[in-house]
DNA sequence: CTTATAGTTAGATCGTTGCCTAAATATACA
DNA sequence: TGTATATTTAGGCAACGATCTAACTATAAG
């Protein structure tokens, strides 16, 4: 799980896409629309991402919604933190 | 550069070496005896490390000894906070 | 200068990843 | 039901990445 999330992260368009999800939620059709690269590939991407359970998927209608998943990044926060030395809150 | 960062920690072998420096300086012998691994696989992935500038590497004699470099990893932090929404510091 | 030790570089193999096009699925609506 | 739109799934291919063994380089010490 640790894994699927670094692997997710080693990826310059996966993490462009987790940026854009920072300004808002947004469609596929959306999400593909900034990147100069077929529909099926950013789909791809998008299933990585939600494997990873980096980002949340719902439908809503035609469209299916992605949103960032803020538990797991802080997971993975969390350990570079750790790494990094920094004292880790205790939950 | 960053995704240099970002390739160098989508491999566990090389995450459990970030790891193991965390408890202080280790040559690349004492290190690769931590891994069930060859030697030149491990010097391969210090390599990459090294390239990404996560560690640095001094002679000492013999041996090569390794230390984390903070500096980048504080880097990598930066772009996950920011994405995560935290307040990221001025500079 | 020769040998031993530490580590890296070279080259091969094999699984993984990222991209594409074509086809399939799902929803909306006439 | 039939057509349009949104998105995913399937299949294929080239590039990349992790690993190994063998060979090389660098330092130390007799």
């Amino acid at each position: 799980m640790e894994n699927e999330v670094f692997k997710a992260l080693s990826d310059p368009t996966r993490r462009e896409i987790l940026r854009l999800l920072r300004g808002g939620d947004m469609n596929a059709g959306e999400i593909s629309g900034h990147f100069d690269m077929s529909k099926p590939s950013i789909s791809h991407h998008l299933s990585l991402l939600k494997h990873a359970r980096l980002v949340l998927d719902v439908r809503k209608g035609q469209n299916i919604v992605y949103s960032l998943n803020m538990t797991v990044f802080q997971e993975a926060i969390g350990w570079m933190l750790a790494v990094a030395g920094k004292e880790k809150k205790k939950r």
